[in-house]
DNA sequence: CCTAATCAATGCTCTGATCATTGAATTGCC
DNA sequence: GGCAATTCAATGATCAGAGCATTGATTAGG
């Protein structure tokens, strides 16, 4: 008898084998960003693989930003991290792929903004302060200057997210602002008045976080967005126009 | 005279032109999911590059879940879009990567869950409130079963996150659950006390969400995971484990 | 009418070679 | 000795061509 059973079986491709194999080791082995791995031509070696498949590995490492390549001599692979932008790609593709509204980032934005403010309060360090009150004074400076105020806008929104010492948080703030702002940046929908108002707001929460008061600055950065959001509510039910 | 000047040139692969080009064509043009892509040795004639530059274009691609190959004829490369998993993946990699904290991500989640509980509070569907009950019910037929409670549990979370219908706040929010819950699934900390809270806890958020009560929603909400999420503090500062 | 073999198109892997790039090492000039 | 230009070797990038593996429509056989 000895009946022999057999579940379906996923063929995997060499390529996948051998780049989840370097990805389990870079993951483990506590990699320091820039340790060189082997070249191309020494894993053929070890793996006995085709320079293809290699290649393809390494291609598929290469697209989640684990590792970096450089030609010429003295180049070769090298680890990596992955970064803000890497993640910001990966939301863009998210949400320009699944027609996500303006309407949901921005409500995304809503939810995620005043606790980031809040912990901004509590955590933030003296330079970080300096950092927001330079900011907040950029942002004053260019209020006659739309495209560089909406630019330096997103850069106090990002100074905030930074304060709060949370990546994860600040790398879903920062990809949503940016998206938000591409989204946005072509409509002129702030007025002067608008415009005034974003700074007062700003100088209330900025102070609020200088006196490690959390309450008040997720309290005051819900009103400052729900302000914002308003003035550009017309725009947001269209799918987002894609640019990158 | 006339001197000529140049700013650094970068020369980008062919890899990556192809596959900006058919990412480009690939985004603006409306795609549905599914549509076929010429097959490799139709993009090898229409662009006159070598097949390994074709295919690594393709590999880059797939790697952003833009499409999917099959082998086999009628077997070929269509369009796809980026889901949950695969934005999963990202975050998870980045959180490792970036040896983000189990604190780190619950304070994410004490951040996003509140208000993805009052959207849902106002926002659900008369089928998502019957899924509701029943994954609420779920959970509480688990509660003997600590492992099935633990899967159970982030099912009910994910679920809420489903009605709010907001696809970028339930994304970050599944994998940040998930995350959470493969770093404390090894970790028995939840005794049956606090699985009895946590009983609790959801009825009344199910209560506040069927009541469409927002406010009742979100408040609760944060209760409940400040609860939950005292009840593991003392795992929190450690990085994360890896195994995907 | 149903089952099993055939087959053609497609992605996957391999082999082997050449090109392009880079920066250390060397050379040559003063 | 010191500096500039050149050489050179290692490495990733690209190309070319071949064959293998997989898949499902098509066909052949009963």
């Amino acid at each position: 008898m000895n009946q022999v059973k057999l579940s379906p079986i996923a063929v995997p491709k060499t390529s996948e084998v051998l780049a989840s194999e370097l990805r389990r080791q870079i993951m483990s082995s506590g990699l320091p960003t820039g340790a060189p791995l082997p070249t191309e031509r020494d894993l053929i070696a070890q793996t006995g693989l085709s320079r293809s498949s290699v290649r393809e590995a390494l291609k598929i490492l290469a697209a989640e930003t684990l590792i970096t390549t450089r030609p010429g001599r003295f180049g070769g692979t090298a680890t990596s991290r992955p970064d803000d932008e890497s993640l910001g790609r990966s939301i863009s593709l998210f949400v320009h792929g699944r027609g996500i509204t303006l309407a949901a980032l921005l409500q995304a934005r809503e939810a995620i903004e005043p606790p980031l403010a809040a912990l901004a309060a509590t955590s933030r360090t003296e330079e970080e302060l300096k950092t927001l009150v330079q900011v907040t004074q950029k942002v004053e400076d260019a209020v006659d200057d739309l495209p560089t105020f909406l630019h330096e806008n997103v850069n106090w929104h990002i100074a905030i997210a930074a304060a709060s010492h949370n990546e994860l948080l600040r790398a879903f703030m920062s990809a949503s602002a940016k998206l938000i702002y591409k989204a946005t940046s072509i409509d002129n929908f702030t007025t002067p008045d608008v415009r005034s108002q974003v700074i007062q707001a700003h100088r209330r929460i900025l102070k609020a976080i200088v006196e490690q008061d959390a309450d008040a600055a997720r309290r005051r950065m819900a009103r400052h967005l729900a302000a914002t959001t308003a003035a550009m509510r017309e725009l947001a039910e269209a799918p987002l126009e894609f640019d990158l």
